[in-house]
DNA sequence: ACTGATTTTTAGGCTAGCCTAAAAATATTG
DNA sequence: CAATATTTTTAGGCTAGCCTAAAAATCAGT
């Protein structure tokens, strides 16, 4: 039996691995994400290095085990296809089911989820961009670049936003930054690498921090 | 904060005051309903009642506060609506939808049930024939009384089936007793009080316990 | 109303998951 | 490489929710 706890925690160290290069992860950085006091990471890394979910050694860091792996991508797979759920068929908006998932993932029963890519049409991402893990646990990540690697003159189109918070997907909308959306880079600011940005027929001023979470296709 | 574990005993006791006739409720007949050691509910009760969602005083018994009733039928509501959705829209068998929806009630953003409401239009009733009670908790009953209730040459029309058992939605199935059958009592047992059934074009017998645990609407 | 049976509560103890403070290991830097 | 800073672990303690065994209250039958 894994808890709630416990896949929150396998969730956070996947997700922490996924974009460290190496997959071995901290306990600070576990503690930071899971809002919680590293004591307590220590403690849970224990438990779970006991249930063989994950690799792990005093002062050296944790990494899933395959078995610890196969959950994570099985509770990915869950998030994202439940906000699909509610955006295509309960017509939610994109900032708002972020939360609902988060607690929809945890319902355990594979018959339903499987029913439920059925019924969804088996989408390959879900609202925000993100791959959704096929039922083996596969995942097609992306192969494009961020905004903030578009020198002035090019220009692509937004398939994916890497933050999910309401604050940054209202930002968006505001701007016209929806998926899909054609984006072209007409001038970069040497001081704080900043972009002007042509959004349809309106320009925006975009941040580093802001192009570095807008993973784009490259088009010409 | 109420706890999953909480949000269980306050099911479980409205459902136990729903079926007695006044509605305390005994220790006993919760953790027989909860699988419980008696001590347990005991410390639990404590609890609700600090939480003010059960009245309760040493050796008399618990029943439900005004919030603890709304807590519960708010529950009911949820799963209730969820079996709907994973029979109408998923094609889930109706002894398939319980142990899934058992789970999906404990999933709290009020915005997504009454989504889901309107999404499946608003229904009165789930596929076992239970009302579903609307926002502000109304249940609305059905007025109808058990098989067992019918005698000889009365007939009825199954509107309701009160036991979510596998076992007993696979017995009912087998025996063409699905929501909306006409029935007919042909005989009843003097000596056990089981009837002879005429259901469709084929007869069956039925123990006085089956016969407790269909609800039908008497007709001519 | 007394006696025995039953129900309920208390007492004490367990685990999961969290915390803070202190100790130990590792990393950094002059 | 020694001294300091940072990270991680240990120690000890808390609460929720469960348990068993024993005690207390209530109920039932004569």
């Amino acid at each position: 039996m894994v808890s709630l706890t416990e896949e929150n925690y396998l969730k956070a160290i996947f997700s922490l691995a996924e974009q460290a290069e190496g997959d071995r992860v901290s306990t600070n950085a576990i503690a930071a994400r899971m809002q919680t006091a590293a004591a307590s990471v220590t403690d849970m890394v224990k438990r779970l290095h006991e249930k063989e979910l994950v690799a792990y050694e005093r002062y050296k860091g944790v990494s899933l085990t395959d078995q610890g792996e196969k959950l994570a991508k099985g509770l990915i797979r869950k998030h994202r296809l439940w906000e699909v759920f509610l955006m295509q068929q309960l017509g939610f908006a994109w900032d708002e089911v972020h939360d609902m998932a988060e607690d929809l993932e945890h319902v355990d029963h594979p018959a339903l989820i499987d029913r439920l890519d059925d019924y969804l049409g088996n989408p390959e991402f879900d609202p925000h961009g993100d791959p959704i893990p096929d039922k083996e646990g596969n995942i097609r990540y992306h192969e494009d670049i961020n905004l903030s690697e578009l020198v002035a003159g090019e220009s692509g189109i937004i398939v994916q936003v890497s933050d999910h918070s309401t604050e940054f997907l209202h930002f968006l909308e505001k701007n016209g930054l929806v998926l899909q959306t054609r984006v072209k880079v007409l001038e970069v600011e040497e001081f704080d690498s900043s972009r002007l940005v042509q959004v349809d027929d309106k320009q925006c001023t975009l941040s580093e921090k802001v192009a570095r979470l807008l993973v784009i296709r490259r088009v010409k």
